[in-house]
DNA sequence: GGCGGCTCCTACCGCCTGGTAGGAGATCGC
DNA sequence: GCGATCTCCTACCAGGCGGTAGGAGCCGCC
């Protein structure tokens, strides 16, 4: 997907690249999470109120591999190494900070206005 | 979801109301090709490029809902009608050409960097 | 050594999104 | 009238995300 066809400024083909960034429901809530810097896995479980051990795994899987955070303390993945800490990558710290950190402002502005399709 | 659990600043729960309005993949896109101007049903299907039938008729049944467009010609949803046109509602607006706008940019600015996970 | 905690994996299952196919109803143009 | 077009719906299916449960391996503490 997301092939060349951007003819239009930035908002045709470069909206599906963005959302492929926020398309698994956890990931921006797990890269809001690490804003408050580096964190134990144990955690990030503890913090994020909702998120199951699976889950919050493979986020941490799909963020590492989009480079948009680091882990130091191993330079595997090994399991019950201890030290193991998460934290953002420049990337991950430009994308929290940025596009991720308004989207939720607008949210947090604009809550009253939405309706929800849920709330009857 | 989304309980009142707010005590961090913007970025904890509003991340997840947020997510949950670019959940959908296709709904940003159908929200960013409306930023063009009011259009009808069949100009979006050829614009969007890949959108099938019934994702787009469920997208604009979702951001009807949401409020964030409206549809002008008819009243209620009625199959034939041909002068049905959507476009975006002030909500609407304010988010395509506000946070879901900088999400793009940023993602059209950062595209070398990410790492697709699918690029080998 | 024994126990518990931490990290990570797997298998299974349910739900939802999205794709395909087919059709209904209405309008427009001939 | 008739066909074409447009809007919208339904049914079915595949795939993926998320949840639950269970377990493996390692560490630290007693």
């Amino acid at each position: 997907m997301i092939d060349g066809t951007c003819q239009t400024f930035v908002s045709d083909c470069h909206v599906r690249t963005a959302v492929e960034l926020i398309n698994h429901a956890w990931d921006p809530v797990v890269l809001s999470a690490l804003r408050a810097g580096p964190t134990r896995r144990n955690d990030l479980l503890e913090r994020i109120a909702g998120i199951s051990d699976k889950v919050l795994t493979q986020a941490l899987q799909r963020l590492l591999a989009r480079g948009l955070i680091n882990r130091q303390g191993n330079d595997e993945r090994a399991p019950g190494r201890r030290g193991v800490v998460y934290q953002l990558s420049p990337l991950g710290e430009s994308f929290a900070n940025g596009p991720l950190a308004q989207l939720a402002q607008w949210a947090a502005a604009h809550q009253a206005e939405l309706l929800e399709p849920s709330t009857t």
